[in-house]
DNA sequence: AGGTTGACCTGGACGC
DNA sequence: TGCGTCCAGGTCAACC
């Protein structure tokens, strides 16, 4: 589900909440989701407070007052909300932790592709660069080094950190580059263009909230608006909003990607 | 070694 | 209504 603008729009609901607030206690925690393996979070948590809630690549990190950080990943299906203490809890939550205020922060994830990880202190590891930060010539590096499609490159996130299926999609549609293209294809003004258009696609989907396509909502159990906005993902079939051509589906590393035949090739 | 495929899970949409 | 099939914002390990 979430890929970079609906992780940004999480931290964004959480953060003013959550800054310098206490941890009481952590009433549940599912331990096959908790890495390390093992790992006592409770006892990591406990007593300790949240010094700041931020965002890299697809993670929501949280910063403690120890200096020490874990971090939630939400997965397919993860959906991270402040709840009163005393509110429902839904089927599927697998985490609780309770915040000074009456407060609970809850981690609902029916799939269960979602993660909760313990970093102590070390780096964040396997992650590439930021999209809302890279230099177009660092673009060019990055698909100049490989010959798979450029939108299965984009969707590494070893690569390139936080980018997924619908946006890798949108951006390279507001370029006008066909995803099938071999990364190392690309001419110097192509990947110039395909970075401008995942900075301009992932503000506006940060500006919108995100994209809800079913689970999604932010901390506030709120959806995003920028479904409405896809020009390319989940449109087979419907014409190109920039040359009326028509939006096709196919399979590429396994993943549905959405393109217009006529514009995008 | 780079690149592709299937497995991990639940639930919603669809067809019969 | 009730099955069975397919599909999904992600990421690994296991394979060619």
């Amino acid at each position: 589900m979430p890929e970079l603008p609906e992780v940004e729009t999480v931290v964004r609901t959480l953060a003013p909440a959550l800054s310098g607030a206490a941890i009481l206690s952590v009433p549940h925690a599912r331990a096959d989701m908790v890495e390390p393996l093992g790992h006592d979070l409770a006892a990591s948590l406990k007593g300790r407070r949240i010094a700041s809630v931020t965002r890299r690549a697809k993670r929501i990190v949280f910063t403690l007052d120890s200096a020490e950080r874990f971090f939630v990943h939400l997965g397919m299906t993860g959906q991270l909300t402040l709840e009163p203490t005393d509110g429902p809890r839904k089927k599927h939550t697998h985490l609780v932790v309770d915040i000074a205020g009456g407060r609970q922060l809850r981690l609902v994830d029916p799939r269960r592709f979602g993660a909760i990880v313990w970093l102590g202190k070390a780096d964040h590891a396997n992650v590439g660069p930021e999209p809302l930060s890279l230099l177009p010539e660092q673009l060019a590096k990055i698909l100049g080094r490989t010959k798979r499609a450029v939108k299965t490159a984009l969707l590494d996130q070893t690569l390139l950190a936080g980018v997924g299926n619908i946006y890798a999609d949108e951006a390279l549609h507001a370029a006008g580059i066909d995803p099938r293209r071999p990364g190392n294809s690309l001419s110097t003004a192509e990947a110039g263009r395909l970075n401008r258009a995942l900075k301009t696609v992932l503000r506006n989907a940060i500006r919108a909230g995100g994209s809800s396509i079913r689970d999604y909502v932010d901390a506030n159990g709120k959806r995003g608006d920028f479904q409405a906005r896809h020009r390319v993902y989940d449109r087979e079939g419907k014409p190109c909003h920039k040359c009326r051509g028509k939006i096709i589906r196919i399979v590429l590393g396994g993943r549905s990607t959405h393109y217009c035949a006529d514009c995008q090739s």
